[in-house]
RNA sequence: GCGCCCGUAGCUCAAUCGGAUAGAGCAACAGCCUUCUAAGCUGUAGGUUACUGGUUCGAUUCCAGUCGGGCGUACCA
């Protein structure tokens, strides 16, 4: 039970004996020390509904608490009326063997066990090779993916493409022009091409294993299907790199294998949602939930546009019978995903299990320097190359670092130094500090590696250094959650950070290895191991490396 | 024009349902290595949370408007 858990039910049974049964009280942890543990707003929200003084009534409710007290050390009122709960240092001091007890288990959450979710991301259509821009998604994706399997989900990892559509028929179109140029260099290349020089390079390659036959071809079916063979391959190459690997790769030509496509625009039909116009068919979009026109679903060539069999793959996905469908898309899809969810709640789907996730757009730049990313365009940055130019775990970082809904200024200079200025190193540096130290401690006394819970007098832990490094790791599991709650994976690069700070702080500050005093080493030595397995359990749901030395 | 997102220290960003004196890193300045990794630590300075109003015990957070930026606004995805 957690220190929190603990608490609402102390200030919920006070609050009970004075009438209020259903308050919805929480805790928080105040800024500052001087505030104690934890806090609670509990009595701003009755005295508001009494209307008396809320400092007033904060004494009557402290008066009511009955706790025990030695783990509470004690109940301040403070300001207008905060509750303020200081916690016993000896409850901080059985952390330690909790933690290596759980080891790579520590800061898992039951909060969703049982439960299971399908996270689509990435999704892009092999037209090309991943663009450093992809990455803000790959890593946001990777990352929540982890995250969400530590609050006990079972996470299916998807990616959605479509090997059928205008795009890669355009891509079809920019590989057999190259490969018409080997033979005549005159020949027309698409207006809306890709020019980049992998374009070049399937094309060579097509020569290379057919030589002339495809000349003057009518059907563009063996370039697509070359260019997606080749594609792929690339971007399966760039997951692997960063160490995703998805479950299910779902081709939008399966529903209309499947019929799902056609099933789904026959249930916009039969309850009338659609109609047609222009020979196009149009969903009809509600103006009050804040559409402004309607949409077309089926073109009038008889293609669908992506809305219809996006909304069918999300029907598709929610009957896959999972308790959460989430999708992470970047900023440029902000305004379509309502409409396919709009469609999907339309035909009466559960569509509330349906959640987004939408990150912002990133700026790469190399000091003053935009780098542009136009995958039309050709000559764009790949992932590939940032990944080799920063390494994997830098990309990871500055990808995660940062809320999705912000705009990410990644800085290609700064993520490449090698230095203190690069904020990836903070972090991995105390986890190689840690196994330094652990390394001296094996020759100096290795006896430290036979300790256990009953070997450790907590009597030892004394100094505020140690004390706030041990409440900073008690509060992993909850950042857990909260950051699962939100798909928020940077909170616990927030979290990391204090961690990290909390123990250069204490290393600094305490001497760990004392061969003249072993009864205290080992007490720190115990700390150390507690703070590595919390470093390392956090590192793993960013998706970055723990290097034991740097 | 309309819709969505954003605006916090010089720069990049945090801030747990609305909480107490708005926090980090980098950059700047001043210190700390004969002692377990100085990729570290300590200290100083840096702010009208874009602006104006509203809601209330209390607003960076919620609401309205203004200004500024990003992304959309296709019978592309």
């Amino acid at each position: 039970m957690s220190m929190k858990d603990y608490l609402r039910d102390v200030v919920t049974a006070a609050c009970s004996k004075l009438g209020f049964d259903n308050a919805e009280i929480y805790f928080e942890k105040p800024k500052e020390e001087k505030f104690g543990d934890l806090s609670t707003n509990a009595a701003f929200l009755l005295a508001k509904i009494q209307k008396t003084n809320p400092r007033k009534f904060a004494e009557e409710l402290v008066s009511n608490f009955d706790y025990d007290k030695s783990i509470i050390e004690k109940i301040e009122i403070a300001g207008p009326g905060f509750i303020n709960f200081f916690i016993s240092d000896n409850y901080y001091k059985k952390l330690i063997p909790e933690i290596l007890d759980k080891k790579e288990n520590y800061g898992r959450s039951e909060i969703n066990s049982g439960k299971s979710v399908n996270l689509e991301w990435v999704s892009a259509n092999p037209t090309g090779y991943l663009h450093a821009g992809h990455g803000r998604q790959l890593c946001l994706g990777k990352a929540i993916a982890n995250l969400l399997e530590w609050s006990g989900y079972i996470v299916t990892r998807e990616y959605y493409y479509n090997d059928a559509g205008n795009q890669m028929l355009n891509m079809g179109k920019s590989i057999y022009a190259r490969y018409m140029q080997i033979f005549e260099p005159d020949f027309p290349f698409p207006e809306d091409g890709y020019h980049g020089e992998y374009i070049k390079d399937i094309a060579r390659k097509i020569y290379g294993d057919k030589k002339d036959s495809l000349k003057n071809s009518e059907s563009m079916d063996y370039f697509i299907n070359a260019g997606e063979e080749y594609n792929f391959k690339l971007i399966k190459n760039t997951l692997g790199k960063m160490g995703v690997r998805h479950d299910v790769f779902f081709n939008e030509s399966d529903l209309y294998k499947t019929g799902a496509v056609e099933k789904t625009l026959e249930e916009f039909k039969s309850k009338n949602l659609s109609y047609e116009k222009d020979g196009a068919i149009w969903l009809k979009m509600d103006e009050t939930e804040g559409f402004q026109k309607d949409k077309v679903i089926v073109k009038s060539s008889g293609e669908p546009t992506y809305r219809l069999p996006d909304i069918a793959y999300h029907i598709d996905k929610l009957n896959r019978g999972y308790d959460i469908v989430l999708d992470i898309f970047g900023s440029d899809h902000g305004d379509t995903y309502k409409e396919v969810i709009y469609g999907v709640k339309s035909l009466g789907y559960p569509y509330k299990k349906i959640h987004v996730i939408i990150h912002q757009m990133v700026t790469l730049r190399k000091g003053d320097n935009v780098i542009k990313l136009s995958k039309r365009e050709g000559h764009s940055y790949s992932l590939d190359d940032l990944i080799d130019d920063i390494g994997a775990d830098a990309t990871q970082f500055f990808f995660v670092m940062r809320g999705a809904n912000t705009h990410l200024d990644f800085d290609l200079e700064l993520a490449k130094e090698k230095s203190e200025k690069n904020p990836v190193y903070y972090l991995q540096y105390a986890f190689a500090r840690i196994c330094g130290v652990l390394r001296n401690a094996e020759n100096i006394f290795p006896e430290y590696k036979d300790f256990n819970a009953e070997n450790i007098n907590p009597e030892l832990i004394i100094s505020n250094d140690e004390i706030n490094l041990l409440k900073t790791l008690s509060l992993f599991p909850e950042e857990v959650e909260n950051a699962a709650l939100s798909f928020e994976p940077h909170k616990i690069i927030t979290y990391l950070n204090e961690v990290a700070e909390k123990f250069h702080k204490f290393y600094h500050n305490c001497r760990i290895i004392d061969a003249e005093n072993k009864a205290q080493s080992a007490v720190r030595l115990y700390i150390c191991l507690a703070v590595k397995q919390t470093l390392k359990n956090g590192f793993d749901i960013i998706g970055i490396s723990a290097p034991e030395r740097m």
